[in-house]
DNA sequence: CGGGCCATTGAGTTTCTTCAACATTAGTGG
DNA sequence: CCACTAATGTTGAAGAAACTCAATGGCCCG
């Protein structure tokens, strides 16, 4: 996926310069503010969607009317694959200015036929999706809630990290300039220096996410502070001081 | 996916009559008795699998020595995608005469960039795991433990249902020929009979699944054998009686 | 027949959830 | 500039749920 990353950021001549501006070229962007809504319900089924600025949230409907959040996306993150044809399933925008292309699936896949580097990128794409996803399976089997947040916290680390620069400049840039600025006081998705997260989601997020309640997760946090593996400037803002101590006990 | 079965059960000329088969003709059979390893750690980066008969448990060892079990292959179902580095990882058979085929990862990627036909199957079967995984992370997202096993007996019993016919008859049979006979008194995999799921795991195997202990998982089920949900005529078999009485606390 | 694995059931304990109150912060309008 | 409001985060206490430990019985296999 690093190949991936360097070829778009050399590119610099007007043919379509790698797999990923090719499949650009046919998406839609979609600009969203913090809690609105991206996509709903069956739109997977003919679309594939990738997170280009921001952060976003799958969310799917119980019966129960209890919230589940399958999938916390971010830059490059891609979803949409399964065809999604379970009702009351949504994607939310988790912060302003969250930026997310949407490509017609038939035609994804035309060009995919057509153009073996194209369905390279695509293959790429859709195994880090399972990776993503197996990291929160691995994530929901632990038994402890203080175990499942300190895991979550190197998940997120490393997930922010992995996205360190803008893809597709050109593109988001163009976007950008039309619109309000993508600076965000609280907000930001990106990670702010070493061992620093900032949190895009609240403490209720974090639990349907994770399958607590929001009460346990402040507590699970409470409790990985106090034992020093953590430190809490602002209930957004984590430093992750002891990461042996999270992966200690987190690692899978 | 249907569509790809129906060609794949058509085909006779001597060409290779369809992606599946090409994508076979590198594999390399592996035959494997219950509780038999599969492939082990860093197999996944090298190979890909994909279960012809039976079951089989992708398990993962976490730090404190507790077992999760990541994800459950039955005939269809591919596996390897993600690279899989984590250590500790391990694939095991869950019934006797399974057989899982394992792929060259370089040479399937050279026969996808030459073969649309094949990249589109590779995609639709990293799609379809895709699909599982969602799945599986709705289920564990469920709070209670009767909807957890609940809604695990309607999953098994889809994905059971999914694969009816063995594909690839004519590779099975040769293997299937020169070993024992594939018939197992207890191990199928198979759904025998419309709303009768047979289980090829353990309770141990299940709560290692849900994140649930195994009496957790054993209460569960006669809690929702005495609400008449289900009937268990014996520990592996599981009568779906009222299959709304499980799907209206466990639908996503 | 004995041994081991699996499944079930019971009792006690830990953990998490729920309900509630309170603190903090951001946004709003006077 | 300040009060007000709403959303968010924290903390406490009671209850429910699941886990652990333990014992029992069934089944298959040697």
């Amino acid at each position: 996926l690093t190949n991936l990353r360097r070829a778009t950021a050399l590119s610099t001549d007007g043919v379509p310069p790698n797999p990923l501006a090719r499949m650009d070229a046919l998406a839609t962007p979609l600009r969203r503010r913090r809690g609105e809504i991206i996509c709903e319900d069956g739109a997977g089924a003919r679309f594939l969607f990738r997170v280009e600025a921001g952060a976003a949230r799958r969310c799917a409907l119980s019966a129960d009317g209890r919230r589940r959040i399958v999938d916390l996306l971010f830059p490059g993150d891609f979803f949409g694959f399964a065809g999604e044809s379970r009702a009351g399933s949504t994607m939310e925008a988790l912060v302003d200015a969250t930026i997310v292309l949407r490509y017609p699936r038939r035609e994804i896949e035309a060009l995919a036929d057509a153009d073996p580097d194209s369905a390279r990128a695509i293959r790429a794409l859709a195994f880090a999706a399972i990776a993503r996803l197996e990291t929160q399976i691995a994530l929901l089997g632990r038994v402890n809630a203080v175990e499942k947040v300190g895991a979550f916290l190197l998940a997120l680390e490393a997930r922010q990290n992995a996205a360190p620069a803008p893809r597709h400049c050109e593109r988001s840039e163009a976007i950008g300039s039309r619109g309000e600025a993508p600076r965000s006081p609280r907000g930001s998705a990106r990670n702010d220096g070493p061992g620093c997260v900032t949190l895009p989601v609240s403490r209720c997020d974090i639990g349907d996410f994770l399958a607590l309640a929001p009460e346990t997760v402040s507590r699970s946090l409470a409790a990985l502070e106090r034992r020093g593996a953590i430190g809490l400037p602002a209930p957004r803002r984590i430093e992750i001081i002891d990461r042996s101590a999270l992966r200690a006990r987190c690692d899978g």
